[in-house]
DNA sequence: ATGGTTGCAAACACTTTGCACATGA
DNA sequence: TCATGTGCAAAGTGTTTGCAACCAT
């Protein structure tokens, strides 16, 4: 579980995996090293149009899912059903997700190690990661 | 938040909520409450068709979104893309979901309350729910 | 009787796939 | 050069919606 972005030279974490550095690969990477949220992918598509890297929803997800795999970005699944990616550099958090207004914010710290580890004791199940999103109301909205 | 389903009279428990009891529901309720795991509507349709009653997606997933939206029932969102629906009838638990066979197992508990107020106080947020899924390797498969 | 429910088909949103063409190394 | 990546269109899922027919109260 090395860290593949540690010097934000993006071609050379994407070739250091196999990957070819094409340009709607790099603008993904720079763009998720630089958001604060979770980002889905029309979300992503828009950006790239604003870059004017023209490209598609099939090309994306295809990279979504390479990122994926090799363990450069990590999928999180929100109730409104849709995929939102981050970066697996990024410490490990959970999110606040508002009802309201969608916004998602971070929470830092792996709060419950201790948990996990007990749990995977009790039910002889190997857990390998876990998810924790909290639902509510924002500053803003209540 | 009160117990709706408290004796298993499941005509009562709809006419309550200005529902109507139809077969479906009525199946639906008994099917919910019995099972140990959370159910997905193509199970539960699988589940209504073995009964003799016909039925269809369209009428299931409305049925399982007046459910949750009467707070009869709480939905699931899994990596998988499907939403799966337990009683709200049942102890707050998290769920352990193998990352190989698929199978779904509930950890009884709410071990994250205080975690819960803490991070709701430090980020001005008023959290309502939470939902945490650990995935990994269950015994039979690791 | 009549308003809540259902069934069916069509529409939607998100995601994947096939294949010809384009491109990074 | 040539394997890898992209673009487009089509197809695959999960979910929602419109509307006429149906049925629980």
């Amino acid at each position: 579980m090395e860290n593949i972005l540690q010097n934000k030279n993006y071609r050379e974490s994407l070739n250091k995996t196999n990957l070819r550095a094409t340009p709607a690969r790099l603008a993904i990477l720079q763009y998720l090293d630089e958001a604060k949220n979770p980002l889905d992918v029309n979300t992503i598509i828009d950006y790239l149009n604003c870059q004017k890297i023209k490209t598609n929803q099939a090309t994306v997800f295809r990279i979504m899912n390479i990122l994926t795999n090799k363990n450069i970005a990590i999928p999180t699944y929100f109730q409104d059903g849709k995929t939102r990616y981050e970066l697996a550099n990024k410490k490990h958090h959970h999110h606040l997700v508002c009802e309201k207004c969608g916004k998602i914010e971070d929470v830092e710290g792996d709060s419950i190690q201790s948990l996990e580890k007990e749990i995977g004791k009790e039910h002889k199940f190997l857990i390998k990661k876990h998810s924790l999103e909290f639902y509510g109301l924002c500053v803003g909205c209540k």
